[in-house]
RNA sequence: GCGCCCGUAGCUCAGUUGGAUAGAGCACCGGCCUUCUAAGCCGGUGGUCGCAGGUUCGACUCCUGCCGGGCGCGCCA
């Protein structure tokens, strides 16, 4: 309906006057908006406004010109100039029944566009490193990224999803080190765990896993691993303690062997990790390995392209990105002196690999901590040779877990920290998924569990759920009352009160608000119109029966309210959370 | 010190990318169940959009400077 308004204005434009307005008038400019206030039509463009001075007209007189301009169309019953120059449409009667026509055509269809087609979009998110569960941030990730890549696929974008496993470097070497102390306890060796190292109880079962499968095979007494770093001791020193363990285990059992210890204990976490994303409904098409990308020679070859390109140089032993030509405080470090490549390194190369493979929008869902790493990232592609806008970072603000009033305290070494798994328990998937999504991704989340676990009119999930439930509830109650629904039966016309042309406005503007929350990558307006919706049915509910005597109004009536129930299960099923039958 | 995010009703937050008289949920007050599910509906109370300037037909929205809160500033990942 709007771009079809969008349209009118653009040709009435184009026969106006076309030197001086094509000029002063961009097309993207011409823009249709929702009124906001019904005594404005149900439409206004403010595009005379816009062009005045440009064209050096007056407002008011432009938008009358432009009105006078419009083309004829059985989709407006009036346009009229109002205020500073707004131009507000009116739709007609019938206007309204074409969403609703399109809701029983197309179905679980409904809402799809294809604004998007032709990107192919890369959206890399959760990404958790693969070194423990997954705690309560990581689940917004995983719903905010899940919802957008369902968003982005909605409006016609080819989209991808893929998870990058950060299963190289000092940090997946701790966790093996842990495995292996564990699995050395098992064997009836005396230890000391270091203080740095994963304590937390989920090591135990890899260790006993690895212990079933190797038996004794991996023990080994040459390493004095009896004696830790003290608790008290300070971060270097524990640094350099947990460093000690691995690379003795290195050398007493082998590179091969520690590496195999390496990839046992980060396929225990990460089939920990997929199930809990698989059974929270969120699937990928990739699980990328930092691992394999170390091996690929992919490191080496960008790393190489980024000297020939003339933005690394070599500094006190090290070679450093010239970052600082794209807006980064610092130039950094991507090999160190001792030779090893930074974390950055890698990373430049996989995004510089995503780009190989054919993506050409690549959106990174991060954490906010990771805030200051977007500039060196895109200055990196951008180095390498692709536009700037092909990278683009979506910042998550943190998660806090509150129970009742009381903030829960969460340390991750230490292992006390909830788990997506125990809050999904606890919750429910839906609960979890609809609290995530409810806020905008820059605000701080405070997710509440007594709020999300609370099965009553405080908790805005069973709102929307509700509503769905209760059109399927009016169409079992129509069949024990002996009739059946037809919608070839139903009069349209007959739709006239405040409340279904309420109804009517609210399911045409589905398709739009799929398309904002796709391209604005703003979950959460979906979220929002969707309660908005639920809100619209049960006041419509509550002020008219549906099931009447009369056939045509009847089947109007049930044909007004199962677009809803398609709407909101279309809607639902983009956010992940179900739309149940009865509630 | 520098960078990013936030500041809107008592609380938690929206605000269609600069539009007309700033909205919703919760809380509070008052109504609605012999009628399709009351996990619902209707009405009411509640605002200096952090503060001060600026830009223009028009600012919660953009710019500058302050104030307050969060996060980040490794040859860690």
């Amino acid at each position: 309906m709007k771009s079809d308004l969008e349209r009118l204005l653009r040709e009435a434009l184009r026969s106006l006057v076309p030197a001086v307005l094509s000029e002063a008038a961009d097309p993207a400019q011409v823009v249709v908006e929702r009124a906001r206030d019904v005594q404005h039509g149900d439409f206004q463009s403010n595009i005379a406004m816009r062009i005045a001075k440009a064209a050096r007209k007056n407002p008011r007189e432009l938008a009358q010109a432009l009105v006078a301009a419009l083309p004829k169309s059985p989709l407006v019953s009036s346009a009229e100039v109002a205020g500073a120059g707004f131009i507000n449409f009116r739709l007609a009667r019938d206007a309204w029944f074409t969403p609703l026509k399109n809701v029983a055509a197309q179905g679980a269809a409904y809402g799809r566009s294809t604004v998007g087609a032709g990107r192919k979009v890369m959206i890399e998110f959760v990404s958790a490193n693969p070194t423990g569960p997954m705690h309560v941030g990581h689940g917004r990730g995983a719903a905010y990224g899940a919802t957008l890549g369902n968003l982005l696929e909605a409006t016609g974008h080819s989209t991808y999803r893929e998870y990058y496993i950060n299963d190289a470097g000092r940090q997946i070497d701790i966790l093996a080190i842990s495995v292996y102390l564990r699995y050395l306890e098992l064997c009836g060796e005396p230890i000391a765990f270091p203080s740095n190292g994963y304590r937390a109880e989920y090591i135990l079962p890899v260790a006993r896993a690895l212990h079933a499968k190797r038996g004794e095979a991996l023990k080994r007494a040459a390493m004095d691993v009896t004696r830790g770093a003290p608790p008290d001791a300070p971060a270097g020193d524990k640094d350099k303690h947990i460093d000690g363990l691995i690379e003795n285990a290195r050398r007493e059992l082998g590179a091969e062997e520690f590496d195999s210890v390496v990839i046992f204990s980060r396929d225990a976490m990460m089939a920990d990790i997929r199930n809990d994303l698989e059974e929270f409904g969120v699937r990928f098409d990739h699980w990328y390995s930092e691992r394999e990308l170390h091996k690929s020679g992919a490191i080496e070859k960008t790393l190489e392209a980024l000297r020939a390109s003339g933005h690394a140089y070599v500094k006190d032993g090290a070679t450093w990105f010239k970052s600082t030509d794209y807006g980064d405080d610092e130039d950094r470090v991507i090999i160190r002196e001792n030779g090893v490549g930074t974390y950055f390194a890698a990373d430049i190369a996989y995004h510089y690999d995503k780009r190989l493979r054919g993506h050409d929008l690549l959106i990174d869902v991060w954490g906010a901590d990771h805030h200051g790493y977007v500039s060196r990232v895109r200055g990196a592609l951008i180095a390498l040779g692709a536009p700037a806008d092909c990278f683009e970072v979506t910042l998550l603000q943190l998660v806090s877990l509150f129970r009742g009033g009381e903030k829960l305290a969460m340390g991750k070494r230490e292992g006390n920290f909830v788990t997506l798994r125990e809050l999904r328990n606890e919750v429910g998937n839906d609960a979890c998924r609809f609290f995530y999504l409810l806020r905008s991704h820059d605000q701080a989340l405070d997710f509440d569990l007594e709020l999300a676990k609370s099965r009553s009119n405080e908790n805005p999930v069973y709102y929307i759920q509700y509503a769905h439930a209760r059109v399927a509830s009016v169409m079992k109650q129509l069949g024990s009352k002996g009739y059946t629904y037809d919608a070839a039966a139903a009069d349209l016309s007959l739709l006239t009160n405040v409340h279904e042309q309420a109804v009517l406005t609210a399911v045409s503007k589905y398709p739009e608000i799929v398309e904002h929350a796709a391209l604005a990558r703003a979950p959460h307006s979906l979220v929002h119109f969707l309660r908005d919706l639920a809100n619209t049915l049960h006041t419509y509910y509550n002020a008219e029966q549906f099931i009447v005597e009369e056939a045509p109004l009847r089947n109007a009536r049930l044909t007004l309210v199962l677009a809803v129930q398609q709407v909101i299960r279309n809607g639902l099923g983009i956010l992940g959370v179900s739309a149940p039958e009865t509630m």
